[in-house]
DNA sequence: GCCAACGTTGGC
DNA sequence: GCCAACGTTGGC
């Protein structure tokens, strides 16, 4: 089993969305980058667990945690012409796009800051504190996981 | 709102 | 295949 962050903006999408979602669950579509598109086609998989990221809001950090319970399948808002995220180039045939399903599992009891996950140098190689690093989705080792989890 | 960093696009 | 221009991300 894998364990990965995600992002999201609030604003947007945030953790209370997915926990008012119908069944809790929903669709993470929207994706368009590549090397997260490959992780969620090829590496995650039904059961793995993720941390709910609230990012570009006033305190960014991890919310809470959810649950893959669908791997990846081809993203369909890429081929309706009235989505936001709809790509022409994506042909249902040969679909350029990827998603998940997840699952709300908890909100932590506190917001993790991203200003706190910076100070911690068990953390040092999350790509999410990492100069440059524009990753949407990420995986976190297990160590990482538990020492994220270890700060709540 | 600014802007650094980085991915994508497209002309050549 | 190079690379300049452009668009996006996301912290601050």
């Amino acid at each position: 089993m894998n364990y990965w962050l995600m992002k999201s903006e609030p604003d947007v999408y945030g953790i209370e969305h997915l926990r008012k979602a119908a069944g809790k669950t929903d669709t993470w579509d929207g994706v368009r980058n590549y090397q997260v598109r490959n992780m969620m086609r090829d590496d995650m998989n039904k059961g793995d667990l993720a941390f709910f990221y609230h990012s570009n809001c006033t305190t960014p950090g991890i919310a809470g945690i959810m649950k893959i319970t669908r791997k990846g399948y081809p993203d369909y808002t890429a081929f309706d012409p009235e989505e936001k995220y709809f790509d022409p180039k994506s042909d249902p045939d040969n679909p350029r796009w990827y998603m998940v399903d997840v699952r709300f599992v908890r909100k932590l009891k506190r917001v993790i800051t991203l200003a706190e996950l910076k100070e911690q140098s068990a953390l040092a190689e999350l790509p999410l504190v990492r100069r440059g690093n524009r990753l949407s989705i990420m995986p976190v080792s297990k160590q990482q996981w538990d020492h994220i989890l270890s700060l709540e």
